[in-house]
Order: C-alpha cells, then sequence, then structure tokens
DNA sequence: CTTCTCACG
DNA sequence: ACGTACGTGAGAAGT
C-alpha cells in the first residue's frame, strides 16, 4: 500500500493508494463502513485524455474519498484492481462527483458500470456550484470548476491539482494532452492529486448544500437539473451518426473554395483573409471608406461591413447599389470556407468513436442562465441557412431525423410573465404575433417591412436593448425605431410594465433574478436592464428540459438525440418517423402559465440537412432516403415554402 | 492570453 | 431622467 499523507485546511488527511491484493482487502473493508453509516463518498476517475469516445481512451484509475481519507485504485493495473472498483461502484449507495456526465460516461463505457445504474445515486457538485452561482470567473462569479470552488469554501491554499499537474508534465517532455495518457501510473503527485480530488469534491459538497438552503432554492430544482443531466448524458453516449464519405468530399470542397478566393485577395495584397488589419488597410488603399471601429479601436471589417462593401445583401444575393468591392467579396467568400472546413468539417471528420458516431458534449446547465451549450463539436451552432454542413450528420440506418421546435417560445413566454392581455389573446387565437403586433400598430394595411420593424421591437424587448442598437441592427432611422417602440409600449403595455417590476425585483433581491423555477440569476449591476432577459431566457431553457423529462415519462427517451435551445432533434425507424414526430410534438406542447406553447414537428430524410434543403431535386440529390422516396421529395417542399 | 470574427438560438 | 441588445463555442492572428 503507498500511503500519502497530507493537509486540507489545516486537517491530516490521508490518500491510500492499493498495490495488491491485501491492500485491496483494506480497501473493501473502508467501502462497506461506508455502505454501512451511509456517508455520501466522492468519486472521480483519472484517464488519459477527454475524449471518452475515441478508440484509444483508457481508464487509468478510479478514486473514493470522504472528508480526511481518499483511496486511489490503479485500475489500469490489473483486473482486480478494476473489479474492485467496479464492486465498490455497485455498493456505494450515495456519490457525489463534480462534473458528473464526464466520469459517468468515462464509467459506463470503459468499467462496464452503466449510466443508468450509477446516474440516479450520484449528486453532481458542479450542479450544485451552478445552481448557487452560475457566473463564470470572467464574469466575476466563483466559476464552477472544482479547484476554484475548494480555493473558495474550502482552502485556499489547496493545491491546482490539474495546473500543478499540467507543469510536471512539461518538466518531463510532455504536454497537458498527452501528459495524463503518458505520466507513470505510480507517479506520487500524480496519485496525491488524484487522492486529493476526491477529498476535496467530499468536503465541497456541504457547503454547497448549506448555500442552496440559505439561498432558498428548493429540492425539487436539485432534483430537476440531475434528471436533465443523466438524460443528456445518454444523448451524449448515443452520438449522432456521421457520413463519412460526405464529410471527406465536403473538407476537401471547401477547402478549394478557401484556396481560390484567398488567391483573388492575394491580388490586392492580402496574405491573409483572417487579418483584418491587412483587410482594412488594402480596403482604404483601394479608395473605401471604412468608419466604424471595434472596442480597442481597430477599424472594423466584419462580415456586415464587408458585404456593404461587397454589394451584398445578406442572403449573399447582388444588392445592385454600387459596384462590388471584389477584395470585400474574395475576403468574405474564403474567410467562409475557411471558417466551415475547420470548425464544421474537420470537426465532423476527425474525433468519432469506432463506429463513426459523433459524441458532442452536451453541458446541460452552462449559461449564465442555465442554457445548455454544445461542444466537441459545437453541434448547436451549425450554419442553418445552408444544409450543406448538416447533411453530413445522419439518423441511424433505416431511420429518418425529425426536429420539433416551439414557436417564438421567448415571445410567448415573455406574454405570460408580463401577463401582457393583448399578447396573450393574439397567442390564444392562433395568430401570428409579428403580424398581429403590426396590426396593432399600423393598422390592417401594415407592409412586410412593418412585421420586420415589429418582430425587432419584440426582439429589443426580450434582449433589453433600446432605440440606438435597433437602429443600428436594422438600419431604420433612429426617429422611426423609437417611434416604434413607443408604439409598443402602447399596444403592450404589460411588456414594459414587467420589465419595470423585474428589475426594481432583482435589485431588492441584492441583485438577482428569481425564475419562475426557483432558479436565482445574479445580474450584474450595471446591467439590470439584463433582468428581462434572464428571465425570459432562463424559462424557455426550463420549459424545453421539462418537455424532455415528459418525453423520458412518455418513453421517448430512445429517440433523443440533441437539444438545440427551443428544439428537440431527435430519429425515428422510417415506419412510424410521423407519428413519433407527432408524439413528441404533443407532449413537448404545453399550457404555461395560461399561455399556449405550441410545437412544429418536422420529419426530413436520413440527414439532418435534408431538413434544410428547400427543393425537390436537392432533397432526393443529397439525401438518401428522399432518393428512395421522390414523393415524400415533393410533399416536403410544398410544406417548407 | 487577448482580440476579432462568426456560427447558432 | 436616461439608455443599455441576451446567451453560447471556436479558430486565427497578434501580443
Amino acid at each position: 500500500m503507498k500511503h500519502f499523507p497530507h493537509t486540507v485546511a489545516g486537517e491530516a488527511v490521508s490518500v491510500q493508494v492499493p498495490e495488491d491484493s491485501r491492500d485491496l482487502d483494506a480497501f473493501r473493508l473502508w467501502v462497506r463502513d461506508r455502505v454501512s453509516t451511509g456517508e455520501i463518498v466522492a468519486c472521480d476517475t483519472e484517464t488519459t485524455g477527454l475524449d471518452t469516445f475515441s478508440p484509444t481512451f483508457r481508464l487509468r484509475a478510479v478514486q473514493f474519498g470522504t472528508a480526511y481519507e481518499a483511496w486511489v485504485l490503479p485500475v489500469e493495473i490489473s483486473a482486480e484492481m478494476l473489479e474492485a472498483a467496479r464492486w465498490a461502484l455497485r455498493i456505494l449507495q450515495r456519490l457525489t462527483i463534480h462534473n458528473a456526465p464526464y466520469d459517468l460516461l468515462v464509467l459506463d463505457r470503459h468499467a462496464g458500470i452503466p449510466l443508468e445504474l450509477l446516474g440516479p445515486r450520484v449528486i453532481d457538485t458542479r450542479v450544485l456550484a451552478h445552481l448557487c452561482d452560475p457566473r463564470q470567473p470572467q464574469e466575476g462569479g466563483v466559476g464552477l470548476a472544482l479547484k476554484a470552488l475548494c480555493a473558495e469554501y474550502v482552502d485556499p491554499t489547496a493545491p491546482d491539482t490539474q495546473g500543478d499537474l499540467t507543469a510536471i508534465f512539461n518538466g518531463m517532455g510532455m504536454t497537458k494532452s498527452n501528459g495524463f495518457a503518458k505520466i507513470h501510473i505510480w507517479h506520487e503527485t500524480y496519485l496525491l492529486y488524484a487522492g486529493l480530488d476526491v477529498i476535496l469534491g467530499s468536503r465541497i459538497l456541504p457547503v454547497l448544500q448549506r448555500r442552496l438552503t440559505k439561498y432558498g432554492v428548493s429540492g425539487r430544482l436539485v432534483d430537476f437539473e440531475h434528471r436533465v443531466m443523466r438524460l443528456c448524458a445518454t444523448m451524449e453516449r448515443r452520438g449522432m451518426r456521421v457520413d463519412q464519405d460526405y464529410v471527406r468530399g465536403l473538407v476537401s470542397r471547401l477547402e478549394d473554395e478557401a484556396g481560390i478566393h484567398s488567391a483573388r485577395a492575394l491580388r490586392y495584397g492580402v496574405t491573409s483573409v483572417n487579418a483584418t488589419a491587412q483587410v482594412s488597410a488594402a480596403l482604404l488603399g483601394m479608395g473605401e471608406k471604412l468608419t466604424q471601429r471595434t472596442p480597442s479601436g481597430a477599424l472594423k471589417v466584419d462580415k456586415a461591413i464587408l458585404l456593404d462593401l461587397a454589394d451584398l445583401d445578406d442572403q449573399w444575393q447582388p444588392r445592385e447599389t454600387r459596384t462590388p468591392n471584389p477584395l470585400a467579396d474574395a475576403v468574405l467568400r474564403s474567410k467562409r470556407a475557411g471558417k466551415w472546413r475547420t470548425s464544421y468539417g474537420i470537426a465532423l471528420r476527425d474525433g468519432l468513436d469506432s463506429e463513426g458516431r459523433s459524441h458532442c458534449k452536451i453541458n446541460s446547465l452552462q449559461a449564465r442562465t442555465a442554457r445548455m451549450s454544445i461542444s466537441n463539436p459545437p453541434l448547436q451552432q451549425l450554419p442553418s441557412g445552408d444544409w450543406t454542413i448538416r447533411r453530413a450528420l445522419m439518423a441511424d440506418p433505416g431511420h429518418r431525423i425529425i426536429s420539433v421546435d416551439y414557436s417564438a417560445v421567448e415571445m410567448r413566454i415573455l406574454a405570460s410573465l408580463a401577463d401582457e392581455t393583448q399578447m396573450k389573446r393574439a397567442i390564444a387565437e392562433g395568430r401570428d404575433l409579428h403580424d398581429f403586433t403590426a396590426e396593432l400598430i399600423w393598422g390592417p394595411g401594415f407592409t412586410k417591412r412593418h412585421r420586420k420593424m415589429g418582430k425587432g421591437v419584440g426582439f429589443g424587448k426580450v434582449y433589453g436593448g433600446g432605440a440606438t442598437t435597433l437602429s443600428r441592427q436594422t438600419g431604420a432611422p433612429l426617429a422611426e425605431v423609437q417611434a416604434a417602440i413607443a408604439a409598443y409600449d402602447r399596444v403592450y403595455p404589460g411588456i414594459k410594465r414587467y420589465s419595470r417590476r423585474v428589475q426594481r425585483e432583482a435589485r431588492a433581491a441584492g441583485y438577482v433574478v428569481w425564475t419562475p423555477s426557483g432558479r436565482r440569476l445574479p445580474l450584474d449591476r450595471d446591467r439590470v436592464y439584463a433582468a428581462t432577459n434572464y428571465a425570459v431566457q432562463s424559462t424557455a431553457r426550463d420549459v424545453l428540459c421539462q418537455a424532455l423529462l415528459d418525453l423520458e415519462d412518455a418513453g421517448l427517451a430512445d429517440y433523443m438525440l440533441l437539444p438545440v435551445h427551443d428544439e428537440l432533434v431527435a430519429q425515428a425507424p422510417e415506419v412510424e418517423a410521423e407519428e413519433i414526430a407527432r408524439e413528441i410534438g404533443r407532449i413537448m406542447a404545453m399550457d404555461f402559465a395560461g399561455v399556449q406553447l405550441d410545437t412544429d414537428p418536422d420529419v426530413g430524410g436520413a440527414s439532418w440537412g435534408s431538413l434544410y434543403m428547400k427543393q425537390a431535386g436537392v432533397m432526393t440529390d443529397h439525401d438518401s432516403w428522399y432518393a428512395a422516396h421522390p414523393d415524400a421529395a415533393h410533399a416536403a417542399e410544398l410544406a417548407r415554402a
């Protein structure tokens, strides 16, 4: 047995590392004691990296611990060691893990402990930390990292285990990314830190629980978030099939396209299209005027500005308002192709599991407002105006892709929270909200432009923006925007009233917005106007999460693939896809405090991209299911027109 | 590491 | 009294 004494918060603690069968007997005795006392045991894993689903990934150690004692099981050295860890994971009824989805998926895939078995017994301290304070360090919060939480609440002198190990890796000629795979399993600091992490995890749990009680965050919300976390972990485990041949072709096409347009840019002296200083200098040299500046004072040359110079509208169609600037055009096209190639093409090409599936990370509780985020690859941010990227993602063989989204969910939630009579009436009557708004303000003869303005003002309300920004965003004259906002406030008095109230209540509560779900959202003192947005965005997120749980209760969890803010992407076998989509839509639809939240189910073909194809010919040419069902392609074209 | 840009809802 | 656009993840370039 290896034994490392250490100090945490001025108290002696001990890290034990079994080396053989006899040592494991002592471990088992310790585990039995923990079972009989009913203590919550902290658990953690050490692995070769973060790419849980990669074919080269390995589990190296499994740790268990309480406030004073940790056991580090180097499971990679023997089947017996792994079996002891598996036994402990099965027998321990109450565990705590920091960032549980990671370890749950590691143990599910690499230790044969099903997520469904272990998940319900785990309290995730990262979830508790988010419910206490969702702010990241850069936003003035403690953050959600175990290290930062412990420095704040347990022991400011506790070592930065991750950071220190990185330094050790560097000193041994390894990097942060390969060090966890290469460092020797008996490296003493590695083992000590592996043990300290569970001791710290064990100590942070009661601190966070007390804070939640103090703040008045309900146990119901804690349970809700744990269920959502587990359900998202099952989606992460399922992953999504990638059409690898298609992706390789896509990457190569985008590479060619980026090359052609960067060669065009080179003719104007721009050697790197992503170097904004080069681009702005070259444009000035061509006689263009650049007036907008970035926060740091540099000349701004973003997409909107380049589209103007290239005489293109936001759909990249010629506007014929000026002579197109060829450099602006080349930079735009080269940058887009380059970004799509690296951020989406290569991200989807690499990092797949052995079956060619992509397992994006679903962070079920991430943003300031509790919104989810998705990374590696960022599947929530794939281009939606064009089907070519999403075409790479496929339903399982014999299945079709389904998407069910909420209609104007944030506006509807705002109407409900604000109890805005007119708006609620429009929703109840099934009216298009932006048409209704335009008609209220400008009368039955309202134009498309009026509708767009009304919609923009609505967004401004949701975001807490003002006339200046809206005018800048839409390009509409300031006076016109101001008039529209005034008219909006006149026809929807409840919205302004609610906005004032939620800001007043947030100030009174110590700069905290409380959502209907009982979530506390700290507010920046100098951005109190964001209160409305926080309440609306966070509530919309809670609505989708409740819907996910309702779908699970209805036995539909196996069909889910990915949540996307106000939408669920799913799949179902061809023969029942239409029916499953309707059923998902029916269950997701709900009454939210007197306002109906409607859903819009859509069924595509074999690829996610098929949902974004507008013409039947494109569907039959580029999606295998539609190729075999051309009549359905024509029906889909009509439905999407 | 920061800045800028760009993809999404 | 007045006005404030919300939330993410990621790559490239430059310091």
